[in-house]
DNA sequence: TTGAAAGCGCTAACAT
DNA sequence: ATGTTAGCGCTTTCAA
């Protein structure tokens, strides 16, 4: 292992100067630096990120806390995190809780120990386990608001809200939103969300769930929804709870859009680009990352904890269309 | 910042043996372990993973490198080199490479600099990129092969193999398998499995792709094959391919599996449990990721590297059924 | 069983 | 602009 104090010798300088023209090259004398770099580069020198982070107390590492990577929610979240790390040369640490409270915990405090910064995305513990971090080490979320802590806030809430208003819009009475895991800070948002814009719309409101973002449960719910047959819209909070709907609203015969139009509020690039034409949000989840990192990096979060929201766009694709008559009943094809 | 000196202080004795008594307590007398541990306890003390890496030489990370977390057939694969790495209180530095091989390569360089070991998932590098880092650290690949460089290798070309024997059983005479990306080394494994499956059960196949492990991906295949009459059944390498094709057969008018049997040589499980209760593989993703830590753990990698092999499972569903007649012009609906 | 002391590789005052 | 020096917090010989 080539270490600084090598390079060092073989530029003919101290250990100092070597430092210098590779951290700080403006530092040092352009042929100084010219030296140590080429000395540097001969040898293969690499900085060892131990021995530097133990001396500046700067690791390098953000922690990045995620209840799950199935969920091609969280994905783009951790790419954009990523990516806003690397323009500093940073890294993630990641670790994955699998949606328990108590590992979350758990690995937060093991990661705590060992980076600059924590990204909670869509934390599950209770406000008290996550701004207990906040003492140690900048901590942001994501999803999720804790008193004092920054956060990242997709507004999928306002997102959902649009969609219901743009179903009323469409002559639909009656509505069915399937909405996401218990527990999920996020989930409750978006259904007051839901209620609220139907309320303001005078459409009924039915709200399933809660149901796992998948799609055998997707399957599970369209058997209810068939049954159901006042509802003429269904929104659901999930990519993957979207497509179990589809396939099994087409399994029972009902047509989207002619019998039932159906909405998601999630974004479904990730899986398919812009078919099957849904109407969808688009949902800006790298970006989310960054400003994440943006917030974490923040010199002096004031006192009150920045909050950065960021903005969903209603994307109207053929999975919606204009309430026909009165209700399925008279469209229905069996 | 509480440090190791603090504690000894605390507990009356040297900074040594308050080591000791944290890391190797069976070297201390019992009543002074008691005494230290109490001290740590109490002042909350935490070590200082750099310091310890600059010390011992092992930073208690392992880089994982991952084209993309988008893909649900990675995700798990992450979750399992987590759950083996935290057997040991090690962490994961992630980095997504989004699948271009300069960027694998330039991430691969800046983790192997601050970990204790490499795993590369479905790595699109050559293999000279890869070996590279061999004399650096450990490394291991996943989903790929590299002379010289352990390597757990998930038998999904055996998988497809299965797949299309199981067809062939059926009755099916000419089936079309949907391969992966260009440039993916286990893609080509697969056709290659799948060619040789088909050349023995004496079936007629058609290999189409490299296709995106994209719904609308199988949206546009699924045209494709609707027009292809002659063939029975198709094989897709991705859930998500499987799910458009799903989508579009249905559209076209095409029913599985009584015009067409459709079967995935993924796991579908992900993202969807059980149902759609489609012919597919079981894979254990994450058992691949466990076996991986495994394999960089083990101690002296014979010259002749390691090789793990993670064979796949039939399961067969409702989505394969008997070919009927002679080709799909006898059943189709339209 | 415990302690003293020497570093791991680097950076950051402080001098020069 | 460059060098000297003193650690950062920990582990680990080596002695006692």
């Amino acid at each position: 292992m080539v270490t600084l104090a090598d390079v060092a010798r073989a530029a003919g300088v101290s250990k100092a100067t070597a430092s210098r023209a590779l951290s700080r090259p403006d530092m040092v004398a352009a042929d100084t630096r010219e030296r140590v770099l080429a000395a540097a580069g001969a040898m293969g020198f690499e900085f060892n990120a131990s021995a530097r982070a133990l001396t500046t107390g700067r690791t390098g590492l953000i922690g990045v806390l995620v209840p799950s990577l199935a969920n091609p929610y969280f994905a783009p979240i951790v790419t954009g995190v990523q990516r806003a790390l690397s323009e500093h040369g940073d890294n993630i640490l990641l670790a994955v809780s699998e949606g328990s409270q108590s590992s979350e915990h758990e690995l937060a405090g093991k990661l705590a120990s060992r980076v600059d910064g924590l990204v909670f995305i869509a934390p599950v513990s209770p406000d008290s386990a996550i701004r207990e971090f906040t003492s140690k080490l900048p901590v942001v979320t994501v999803d999720r608001t804790v008193p004092a802590v920054p956060g990242v806030l997709i507004d999928t809430p306002g997102g959902v809200a649009d969609i219901v208003t743009h179903l009323a819009g469409l002559g639909h009475r009656a509505i069915a939103y399937v909405g996401g895991p218990e527990g999920s800070w996020m989930a409750e948002r978006r259904n007051s969300a839901v209620e609220e814009a139907a309320r303001r719309s005078g459409v009924d409101l039915t709200v399933l769930g809660p149901v796992a973002p998948r799609i055998d449960a997707g399957l599970a719910v369209a058997e209810r929804i068939a049954a159901e047959r006042s509802v003429t819209a269904v929104v659901a909070y999930s990519s993957y709870l979207l497509l179990g709907l589809h396939l099994g609203l087409r399994d029972a015969g009902v047509r989207v859009p002619e019998d039932i139009s159906l909405a998601a509020s999630d974004d479904l690039t990730s899986i398919s680009t812009e078919r099957p034409d849904t109407t969808a949000l688009r949902v800006p989840l790298e970006e989310a990352g960054i400003a994440a990192i943006r917030l974490l990096q923040e010199p002096n979060p004031p006192k009150r904890a920045r909050r950065l929201r960021i903005a969903t766009e209603l994307i109207v694709g053929a999975s919606t269309a204009r309430a026909t008559g009165s209700g399925r009943l008279s469209t229905r094809r069996r």
